[in-house]
DNA sequence: GCGACTTAGTGTAAAAATTACACTAAGTTC
DNA sequence: GAACTTAGTGTAATTTTTACACTAAGTCGC
């Protein structure tokens, strides 16, 4: 049995709530003309590493960002994760041992997507920031993983505020209501919005406004306590 | 790598919240007097094995139970998890490859201390239902994994209303809320404890009322809707 | 039978949180 | 200056939470 960690990578636009998918690397086979493989960046836990360390060192070589928030939310050990011929085809081409079994701990991490700098990695093709309300059919059983860290992120930033980590350091509060109403999937009153954070003492209100908008220019905010892992 | 389940079974006798401890089986060494070693009962996941199968498998072969409460809570990993030397001792004696790394999916069960058969098990010497809150120093990182359990029960217990499966069918409130004052470590007040009970509507008054009790005796409830898994 | 004892059962009021709702302020663009 | 857009704001009703005391109804012992 091997073991490895998979990355739900949340990152935030304004608009949309995306996670961070990948192209799994493909086989040299010209005459196979197909749709590249989406699938969430992984890799197998390394002998003598923690989990956190695999899924940390994950991270690293797909977006050089250490320290970032990343939590394990949970391990998927169904022995069926492998039923699709396209992922067993995968396997044969790029695991030294394609018939063992892995199971996987799901690790779900918050990014500000301009702090994202692209890097070549050992186990990822291109990589594509994907709608997370549009996540097209990915490898293995990644779309129940995504799944189950989306309603984790859900649960988190009601009873944790989470969240902070996928807005930049200085936001408007208006943008924090957008990042809530997107990942709730539900919309909200901007007044009892406006009321309820302030009431859990987590942001600070700047001096500064928001320059160069077409509206009234909002004031700015920035999280009271950052939180670093 | 392997993988264990191991399983924080825990029981309630009105007094005290309790888990389920097993003495790890020793080596017959009889040159050798020590205490028993004590540890949560767990087992290695087998190869065609799901995670919930090996620990419902754990807790049938332990208990004769099945089909009761049992839910995954986290992953350990690290490591340094064998660091004393009576673990690797005992991995020594007690397992085929005891140099090849263990990590464990943790799970946890909630179940009447009534319904409960001890079984031999092949994982398993003698069992011992002990307090929660005295927990003593156990093998590898069990007294890690029995915090973590905890606070997840603390956590399901209010958010989820679990519980009643640790209770009689037939209970009174004031037991209900001894379980919820033992595993919150708080005390809660009981006019406003049968409030909050009844608006969640998850019980339902008996006919019936309590018997051979020193003083008043309590209407007896049951749970709304009884969970199986 | 009565008193002692023990827990069962109950409601109110104040404070806090939640829910629902409309209009003026302050920028940019034409 | 008008049009347009979002920012910022408070009230009232409802619900939930918090804090608090006394009578009811059994068993036991004398």
């Amino acid at each position: 049995m091997d073991i490895s960690v998979d990355c739900v990578i949340f990152g935030f636009d304004e608009q949309q709530l995306k996670v961070l998918l990948i192209e799994q690397k493909h086989p040299d086979q010209p005459s196979r003309s197909f749709k590249p493989q989406m699938a969430l960046p992984g890799d197998l836990v390394k002998d003598q590493e923690s989990f956190d360390d695999a899924a940390a060192r994950v991270l690293m070589e797909l977006t050089s960002l250490k320290g970032i928030y990343l939590k394990q939310f949970y391990a998927f050990g169904n022995p069926d994760r492998v039923r699709d011929l396209k992922d067993r085809e995968w396997l044969r081409s790029f695991r030294k041992n394609p018939e063992r079994r892995v199971v996987t701990i799901g690790y779900y991490s918050l990014i500000k997507m301009d702090d994202f700098k692209p890097k070549p990695s050992s186990f990822a093709g291109r990589v594509h920031w994907v709608d997370v309300y549009k996540v097209p059919e990915l490898a293995f059983d990644h779309n129940e993983i995504v799944d189950r860290a989306l309603a984790i992120l859900r649960h988190e930033l009601m009873a944790d505020h989470i969240g902070f980590e996928l807005l930049p350091e200085k936001f408007t509060l208006s943008q924090l209501q957008r990042l809530y109403e997107i990942i709730l999937d539900k919309k909200l009153d901007k007044r009892n919005f406006r009321k309820n954070i302030l009431r859990t003492d987590t942001v600070k209100a700047l001096e500064e406004k928001q320059t160069g908008v077409l509206h009234k220019p909002a004031q700015l905010f920035s999280v009271k306590n950052p939180r670093t892992s």
